[in-house]
DNA sequence: ACTTTCCTTCAAGAACATTTGAACAAACTG
DNA sequence: CAGTTTGTTCAAATGTTCTTGAAGGAAAGT
């Protein structure tokens, strides 16, 4: 029987009655995850993930969102990367099996920690490099260049000052403490 | 002289020394911006202005950034539907100048409110939709389905609660109150 | 050892977004 | 009122990211 598995699939094409909620729920957060950053498919999958009972296949993620394996096992990878998913197996199966990571919070610190604090410290570094050159520049300058360039650096260190300001921000986040806004609002406010 | 307007350019090609610098913290920002969801060309206009003593006319900011005008125009108008920038004029003269928004507090808040607090909304109201359905398709199911579904409509209900959590904690961080982020944390551990 | 099943990797093709130059429009000038 | 300068819009070209099917490889069973 050449089409074993392929007859298989089709025949199973009666759709489980929970199959379009779960559908629409993984694509809103596919949005929100997409617009975080992150593919797509990343928050569709774990979606469906989440919202199971127990663990599942690469080709149950497939048949359930309508990918292709190769697309579900890229996906995945990276969600296992980020913590977000966990590789488990069954007693006597040899396939994989795949089991969301439950507590948002513990994920949303991790990108926290990983990602934008990384993002923010480059940024960061970049800024001060620039106000460092601009100092360096001011020496060889007189008149209305050199004014221009001390506003330059002024308006410069107050970018630093405010990703500064940004960068405690969520370190306090991560550590679960209380977040004070104004922090933000002052520093840009702050004479050099 | 049929090539005026190019040789003004060209004989220009003495930068100042403050362009490198001013480069540099520019595609920094524009990384900054495109990770947060805009166009790169957004966050290094936008920083030009902001570093700029005066307003600037779109060709000044295409020579600065080796851009275009066009390319220029398209950001630089998104950037002032955002108000992130604004539209000046001289008293004499006809051309457009363009200057900062200075207060990035104010435009933090003005994103939040616009985007991410209509993305959240619209995700709550999906989920919401879904565990209706879920809850419907719970009248027909028995045994093993039913189970099921009403798992999934338990932690549908977390993510929901969860989203709520977050867009109250966006509201806050808009109106400058203190956040508490163990609001996040706590959302997802009670039970439905 | 061979086969089967399952997952991953890769390269080609498709879809998508960005960038640009050209055409257009508006505002002033002589 | 024709001619310039300046800014915007649009369609084509370019570049980038996604998606997929085919090939490869590991693990378990025969």
């Amino acid at each position: 029987m050449p089409h074993a598995a392929a007859h298989r699939d089709e025949s199973n094409d009666t759709e489980p009655l929970w199959r379009a909620p779960e559908l629409r729920a993984a694509d809103a957060m596919g949005r929100l995850m997409e617009f975080w950053g992150f593919r797509r498919h990343m928050g569709r999958l774990w979606t469906v993930l989440y919202l199971s009972p127990s663990p599942m296949t690469v080709h149950e993620l497939a048949v359930a969102l309508r990918l292709s394996p190769s697309a579900v096992s890229l996906s995945l990878g990276e969600l296992v990367g980020w913590g977000a998913v966990r590789k488990t197996w069954r007693p006597g199966e040899r396939r994989d099996y795949f089991e969301a990571e439950n507590s948002i919070w513990k994920l949303l610190r991790r990108v926290y920690e990983r990602r934008e604090l990384n993002l923010i410290r480059e940024t960061i570094e970049v800024f001060v490099e620039a106000e460092r050159q601009l100092k360096d520049a001011r020496t060889e300058l007189v008149g209305e260049d050199r004014r221009r360039v001390e506003h330059m650096r002024r308006r410069l260190s107050r970018l630093t000052a405010l990703s500064r300001a940004g960068e405690r921000l969520v370190r306090t986040l991560v550590a679960g403490r209380l977040i004070d806004p104004a922090e933000l609002r002052t520093a840009e406010e702050q004479e050099v």
